[in-house]
RNA sequence: GGUUCCGUAGCUCAGUUGGAUAGAGCAACAGCCUUCUAAGCUGUGGGUCGCGCGUUCGAAUCGCGCCGGAAUCACCA
């Protein structure tokens, strides 16, 4: 148990005993103390003066005396205007310690019994990967593992566009300029190949904007099924996949179900055919289809073409329904662009006019756009930054750094490529992730990649100095009863009790930031710890053995919070 | 124009359901490696928390109004 929770119980047994009366869960503010301060925890007194009838001071004094009193734990107090300072006792530091160490599941919450899908990277074929389809990946490729840690049953989920009109100007571009180009004839990654194609296809149309009417009549051919149109796009869509799956593998990113949207795209009609029926949609003369949400302070939405075909949102409302009803769904995440905000709010109302009690578990995380210095990334004036070749750079900057460093000469060509790449990975995944999902983040290529202060590696390198002083270890990691604490550890120990609660906070608000933001903490606080206690040349064998108990603990949560960020910690770099 | 989101140090970002003196990193400057990995540690400078009003014991946080920025409002996806 945490010191707060702790504390939080006590304290509400406090006020219970001193003045008669329930205080509820919210009235107890609980944090750690200032700066400043002394104690380990501080207890507002505020909220709880209207049960107390008495001034801060006197309530905070009559709160501490009776929880030092009656808690063998709460070893001194302090009363600073409405604040109660509490420092606990070493003995509720060291038991702390024991529990966290003796408990194999420590970091890992129960079961909820839930399952949740979470639909992610969902990519166009036309294009290879750039750095907005890296975010999206990371976000939700660790907003997965943080709900599995969280004790649901998660879904990832990929929905990948692979028709439409998009990918008929790659091919048609590839028809008509690329001579039977092929991703070996030219040594490319077949995305990469597949988005030249792309970028030719809008010069085409700028020399000549009548090779649309081409393009529009291979669509109607793909749709009707023309086995030439059709063989052309299935070879061009596995170049991209091929690609694809590479740019994935080096991201650490898996999917449990591949949905595509070819497959897809006619679901959702006899949805909008039900909700005819049921007269929540309406159908205008020329045959179209619309749902009216002014009621709702939106637009008509249109949900069927006046010549029958589907649109974007139609299939999203046959998906959904068919996902919650194939895997028994307790809620879907979408993790999709905040551009799309209001398809989102648009979708759940529909879904909700047809009567589906799951349209309220439906979750659209918003995630905001990556920016570069010069504004937003646009595939037509080539200001994207390929993925690809950002993890590339990444890995070049590790290994120039590493081999600065000449730590790690004595390693073989295979372990220091295998290192190069989690450290570069490391830097990138954390800058990423470390921002609040929802908030339009930017991305500096020149100043960006950076291994110093708080990035990945810096959280890295803390781990791999843990590691380092355990392999020299020959003592035991052990906690004897009774042992003290100093100040530094006791934060330590304080920092790992809270990982609980900051994952479980993680989970609910889906921020990988949150985790983010608590390994550094974490790390920084252990290499101040690093920095004025050496552990090695502790003389008192129960105190060193202690120590290495706590700074295995600190390996071990740090590499169980940055996981869930997807980011590996070596032993050595 | 309607709706939604955002505005914190020169730059990138934290800041708990409202709490004490608003914090980190980068960049700048000054220190610390015969001592467990210097990708580290310590120190200095840097702020009208966009502006104003309100709510209250207390506001970066909540409400209203402005200013500035972004997204969106397609028989595109």
């Amino acid at each position: 148990m945490s010191a707060e929770t702790f504390l939080a119980l006590k304290a509400s047994e406090a006020v219970q005993a001193l003045y008669g009366q329930q205080a509820d869960a919210s009235q107890i503010q609980l944090g750690p103390t200032n700066k400043g301060f002394e104690g380990d925890c501080t207890i507002v007194v505020f909220p709880l003066l209207r049960i107390s009838r008495k001034g801060p001071e006197q309530t905070a004094g009559e709160i501490g005396a009776w929880l030092q009193q009656n808690c063998p734990e709460v070893g001194s107090f302090n009363v600073v205007k409405g604040f109660l300072n509490i420092c606990l006792s070493g003995a509720f530091w060291t038991e702390t310690l024991q529990q966290i160490s003796a408990d194999a599941c420590f970091g890992k919450l129960p079961s909820t019994g839930k399952t949740i899908m979470v639909e992610f990277s969902s990519p166009n074929t036309n294009k290879p990967l750039h750095l907005g389809h890296v975010r999206n990946n990371l976000l939700g490729s660790s907003v997965s593992d943080i709900l599995k840690a969280a004790g649901n049953n998660v879904i990832k989920a990929t929905l990948v566009n692979d028709r439409g009109v998009h990918i008929c100007k790659s091919m048609y571009a590839w028809q008509k300029r690329f001579n039977g180009a092929t991703p070996q004839s030219r040594s490319q990654k077949g995305d990469h190949l597949v988005g030249d194609c792309y970028v030719e296809y809008a010069k085409m149309e700028k020399e000549d904007p009548s090779v649309l009417d081409d393009v529009h009549k291979m669509l109607v051919d793909w749709e009707q099924g023309n086995p030439a149109v059709r063989s052309l796009w299935q070879m061009m869509n596995q170049w991209v996949f091929d690609g694809f799956e590479q740019t994935y593998k080096a991201l650490g990113i898996s999917f449990d179900k591949t949905y595509y949207e070819s497959q897809t795209y006619l679901l959702g009609k006899e949805l909008v055919q039900k909700g005819l029926d049921m007269g929540v949609f309406v159908k205008d003369p020329d045959g179209s289809v619309w749902c009216d949400l002014t009621a709702d302070g939106l637009d008509r939405k249109l949900l069927l073409r006046s010549d029958g075909t589907s649109v974007y949102i139609t299939q999203d409302i046959g998906t959904a329904e068919r996902r919650f009803s194939e895997c028994n769904l307790d809620s879907h995440i979408y993790v999709v662009g905040n551009e799309q905000d209001y398809h989102f709010q648009v979708l759940k109302l529909v879904l909700k006019k047809l009567g589906f009690d799951w349209a309220d578990r439906i979750y659209h995380l918003s995630y905001g756009m990556v920016e570069l210095p010069e504004g937003k990334m646009k595939s037509r004036e080539g200001t994207v930054v390929d993925a690809d070749d950002l993890i590339e750079k990444m890995y070049e900057e590790a290994k120039a750094t590493s081999e600065a460093s000449g730590k790690l000469d004595d390693l073989g060509a295979g372990e220091k490529d295998a290192l190069y790449h989690s450290i570069g990975l490391g830097a990138l995944k954390y800058f990423i992730l470390k921002v609040d999902p929802k908030k339009t983040m930017l991305f500096d290529p020149k100043e960006s990649i950076d291994f110093n202060g708080n990035t990945g590696p810096f959280i890295q390198y803390t781990h791999a100095r843990i590691k380092s002083i355990l392999r020299k270890a020959s003592t035991k990691a052990a906690i004897a009863d009774g042992i003290a604490l100093q100040a530094k550890e006791i934060r330590l120990v304080q920092l790992l009790s809270s990982y609980p609660s900051k994952l479980q906070e993680a989970a609910d608000k889906f921020s990988p930031a949150l985790l983010a933001n608590y390994s550094y903490e974490l790390a920084k606080e252990f290499n101040q710890y690093y920095h004025d206690t050496p552990v090695l040349k502790e003389q008192d064998p129960a105190v060193l053995s202690m120590r290495l108990a706590l700074i295995s603990q600190v390996a071990r949560i740090l590499e169980m919070a940055m996981g869930l960020l997807g980011i590996q910690l070596p032993d050595r770099m």
